[in-house]
DNA sequence: AATGAATGAGAGTTCATTCAT
DNA sequence: TATGAATGAACTCTCATTCAT
């Protein structure tokens, strides 16, 4: 069936209280992961994931909604990663800081390919949820920093600009590097660390 | 049902012998197009293909031998559009080529945003089809040939591994461009232009 | 499942345009009206109408958009047998009519007991089809026609109000009737056309 | 799932000892009220009610043994209401009587419209348990003692009957009035009380 | 006595695909 | 060659009910 997409797929439905429920959410998304990167989303089923959770379908659509939920958490995670890494990235001192980014992002999308293949090419992306948008502002506050860090003397309005353009160049050349096999060669990250070092400038 | 992806999805089930028959495949594409730009990969239906062509179902499935070959036709449409702009950017001279690319670039995927959306961040891809292999061949050639114009005097397998770098970050940019509402600002296109000017040495 | 309720349950998905297509209809609609009299509304499934009617249930779904579209059919058909019997009685002379109008009530909800019962008090009503809306219009003209034969001189105001007391309690006393057992009671019968005669007034 | 249906229904799994119990009792059924009312009987959850009772679901499978048992004590509240509007009527003298009948059974069915909708042509009627039967009774007797009183001097035999045609009309009027909107009208009120007053011969 | 997490059978519905006409 | 009726596996999701705590 084709995935009639419901609107409010990223909230829970309800917050586990107790301990044992907070357990059974914990290996409800940890099995979704797996799930999604064995299967690819459109073999995802939640059944499978109730099933390799451990726990009854019914305990899964007590605390989502439905199947896209489930991915939204999968996201919200891989988000929280991004985020580190950026401000990781951001608290290194400006020589290092493009390594740093690169080298994390590209773990980041190398640690599971089929999972992040499926993630960002597969799965239907809700339409901006809280959750989305919180992401997106953290996700340039870092960029813009980073862009100024190394651009100093330069208007702010070019530096946002160019945080939006650098984010799509990295995220690009990175998803690029994942799917093409590229993910381990160190020339291949060197390479891509030197594109953004001298549209930076350095 | 999970759309159980099939191998030989790209194939054509027979090429179209007469007029008429090839005047009915072109329907077909062309529906399949708009529904997949208006509906999205998950409420994609043969069936509203064939009506909105005006063919029976039956029909359809003389041209094509599932679902996902519908998307491979259009995919293979993009490729087209793709290395288009690509060979219009080489032999342009070198001043120019760049702006030319990234041009060509933004349009293609503004034309249909929410057709882009789908056929990139949706849409399974089947296995390598040799039309695949193709396009990535002629695709990265175009690419390394821009590279060694810009770059003269480097070695060919750093300029390879730039081509790629570059089609990464490039596409990356692009689609950000796209999917975030920037695809008419020319602030922006210039600012990606001047991220592979700088990068290219120029 | 508690049978979330669609709005659009009177309209059939499409007709049926060829004689084989037909057939099915017919087929299904009958099936439906022996299991919801079999089982009731409560364990009416479509996978048992369909199997009854020797169909699919994807053919089920090709002509009845929902599970509730089906009991309308059925709906739709019990609205035609009670307009018929309404239109033979004022065609007779004043003096039968009521003991027709009668007799035929009864024997139509007395066929088939338990199908009414589920009919009438389980399954849930639309709200307000096109076909409800054109019964009802159809079904007080009758009566009222019945009740201005039998009152002439009188207000056609108060004509229209009797109307719909007569509907109401002749609706009742019959449907008390079916549902205690006293369906097959000529004295029942006889009972119910006293009481309407002395409200028309003979 | 359909709601398979269990026979000892009516009963309630035992009867609450506490004041506190007979407060949280009393809080179910009037949650399982607004519930049924709000949301008919296709979307009556008990999860709902017990929420709505501000009780948990185990509280509330204390005292009621399953879905339906709750519907049942529903009923029997609207039955008692019956049976007082029923003696008060017997009580009056012969010329107020149909009126108060009448008047009583209207503002019954427009307490709560929605309500005896639900509960009157959605929810299924378990299959004759000893409240049910000892209403019937207790109904018919008052009806019988409500036509004697009129009909002075008529065979016994004919006013039993007479009393169950009263009774399927009266509701069948009354129903009518609530359900199209009627049941406000001080007229339709009158056209009623005309159509039981001729037949009883006054 | 009360809680609420867990269960799971089973329902409705879809849609890619086939094949008789 | 074209049609469109027919198929049915497979999937999502609900909710009455139980039972460990």
């Amino acid at each position: 069936m084709s995935t009639r997409i419901p609107r409010d797929a990223s909230a829970m439905r309800k917050a586990p209280r107790q301990e044992r429920s907070r357990a059974t959410v914990e290996a409800i998304v940890e099995a979704a992961t797996h799930v999604l990167g064995r299967r690819g989303w459109a073999s995802f089923t939640t059944n499978e994931v109730a099933d390799e959770a451990g726990a009854s379908i019914g305990s899964l659509y007590q605390y989502f909604p439905n199947k896209l939920s489930l991915v939204e958490a999968i996201r919200r995670r891989h988000y929280d990663g991004v985020i580190a890494v950026l401000e990781r990235a951001c608290a290194e001192p400006v020589e290092s800081s493009v390594d740093t980014l690169i080298e994390g992002m590209m773990q980041l999308h190398n640690a599971n390919p089929s999972l992040h293949k499926a993630l960002l090419e597969e799965t239907p992306r809700v339409s901006l949820s809280a959750a989305d948008v919180e992401f997106e502002k953290e996700y340039l506050r870092c960029y813009r920093s980073l862009v100024s860090k190394h651009r100093k003397g330069r208007k702010a309005v070019d530096n946002r600009e160019a945080a939006h353009v650098l984010a799509g160049a990295i995220e690009g050349a990175v998803h690029y590097a994942a799917t093409h096999g590229f993910a381990e060669s160190p020339a291949f990250k060197q390479e891509i660390v030197s594109l953004v070092r001298s549209y930076l400038g350095n």
